[in-house]
DNA sequence: CAGGCTTATGCTCACGGGAAGCATAATAGG
DNA sequence: CCTATTATGCTTCCCGTGAGCATAAGCCTG
């Protein structure tokens, strides 16, 4: 690993990318394979650079620029055949926000809700019952499956921070860890476990898929906290309730509406566009817009949502 | 950038490593070619995952392990002829945390201080007097030199956020960013302006290594916010002060002892060895070590120094 | 049209953590 | 014994956050 150009193996790069849109009900990310993978594809001689490729690949499809990409995570995997020799993959994960439009028909791609895949993720209701009825008992079984008792105590201790048991507070950021510890315990169909085994709720996908979207869901669920990148998910004027929604769709959990406004108002985030829209059934609301300014006030600073920093 | 294995581009994988020990009196990292290069090499086809083939080769020349590895940044330089026709190379950096040990000799390994790339990130001592002298006013220059009213306020808004300046706070995390305004302005060797050209402060590097070692050094004074990752570089047993100076060196900005004490104690990060040091000519002071067992009790959550949250 | 329902907004209060500083203890060196 | 230096304990002020109370301003129903 000193000396430059020794005997270099024949690689191949792929990109894959977490797409995420938003609306009120719930997060959306965009799939191909009728919902079953994320879009990926080889990156190819004619890309400038690793997020042009991505980029120009998405925005053909969702018809609407990416407004922010950002690296997840990049990692080797593991040998396959190709023709008679040996070629490994490396592979690049991006997550990428836009907003919602049809997809181009005849790509099979598609928009789906992310809770379809993670419904264990979804707070904004309360614990979900699958968690206690099914994941805890689950995972508590195969904490104390282990050899030893300080495997047993490691992974009952993890299975608690991580799903917030036993007095732990939930850490929305964990969307990772949780996944990871289903799939130790094999109890998500990826898992390979003997058939017939009893999974956890949510939709599989192909590969490694969920778990790239899991590490998209932390990195976005952390991301929000301290930039402005929520509003890359909100249509040109929105009301600041509708704004509050889209953050509890992404975070999984309810926050309380007063601090909420102050938080943002104090930041100046937004400001009003003058126009007031009545569509609830209550007071009409004022309408606000991004403030672009903040962009470049605060480019690297940073901005705060009333979610608690993650422990 | 749908079907699988299309016209893939013929690729080879390097692996970068930013490898950091530190000391009261300063961070120090692993270089080769005389101070002027990262450690870096080919991913082989042996290696099992890309951090291992990471791992295997920095604790061969430091002889010891590398406590805490994570993957920094990928990128995909640009075509470079290989032979007859055109590859391209993908650099994957990684950032990784040592105790410091003599290196094998022959291989061209060295410990360095970091400031020596970086002297403006120092500011224990208060604002280098380099900042005011040279680096502030020719980034000025460069800001009103943009063309167009909207490109200078944008160059002098990111200047002052950068560089705390025009009573901005100073962040001690923005340390890329800071290195890629000089390297834009023009003001470092690297950035390959006209000979002769006044340049900051700070030893270049080959390549774009001194970019990845400020990649580095952002995360890392990140992530001692709220992971105990400092412990990574602190001899088995410590006290309190040197602890503080190990933060001091990484974050490059002066503590409040009582306060650095209190939320250290508070957290229980550390237990007491027992035994008492002095070495000082003052009073003698207690030694700790590193409570180990917070790594399993969170494993995924956090911890806090008092250096203030990235505003 | 009154009353109820729903959403928008303003304001208060208590608590906890962080920033800064005061005060005292314990050692080495002249 | 006095001074310099470092270790440690404690207090005080300030501000952000969490949680609610109260009021405004629409729509809908009987």
């Amino acid at each position: 690993m000193t000396g430059g150009e020794a005997e270099t193996t024949t690689l191949a790069a792929e990109l894959i990318a977490v797409v995420v849109a938003a609306n009120e009900a719930a997060p959306r990310i965009l799939t191909v394979e009728d919902g079953r993978a994320l879009p990926s594809g080889p990156f190819e001689s004619g890309h400038r650079s690793l997020q042009s490729g991505l980029r120009a690949w998405v925005e053909e499809r969702t018809r609407h620029p990416l407004g922010f990409v950002e690296q997840l995570y990049t990692f080797a995997d593991r040998d396959r055949m190709v023709g008679g020799g040996r070629r490994r993959t490396i592979s690049i994960s991006y997550l990428g926000l836009a907003r919602e439009a049809p997809t181009a028909p005849g790509t099979g791609a598609s928009w789906q809700d992310w809770y379809r895949y993670f419904p264990w993720e979804d707070r904004r209701e309360g614990e979900p019952a699958a968690i206690r009825a099914m994941i805890a008992p689950a995972l508590s079984a195969w904490a104390k499956s282990g050899d030893g008792g300080s495997l047993r105590r490691e992974r009952a201790e993890r299975v608690a921070i991580a799903f917030g048991l036993n007095s732990q507070a939930w850490n929305e950021e964990l969307s990772l860890q949780r996944y990871e510890l289903l799939y130790e315990a094999g109890l998500v169909p990826e898992a390979g476990e003997a058939a017939g085994r009893a999974c956890a709720p949510g939709a599989p996908m192909l590969h490694d898929h969920r778990r790239i979207l899991a590490t998209g869901i932390a990195r976005l669920r952390a991301k929000i906290k301290y930039r402005p990148v929520v509003f890359e998910l909100m249509p040109p004027a929105f009301t600041l309730l509708t704004l509050q929604r889209v953050v509890e769709a992404l975070a999984g959990v309810q926050l309380h509406k007063q601090n909420f406004r102050r938080l943002i108002a104090r930041q100046e985030l937004v400001e009003e566009t003058g126009s007031m829209i009545a569509e609830t059934g209550g007071r009409p609301a004022r309408l606000f817009r991004f403030r672009r300014a903040v962009l470049r006030e605060r480019a690297v600073a940073g901005t705060k949502l009333p979610l608690a920093p993650a422990r």
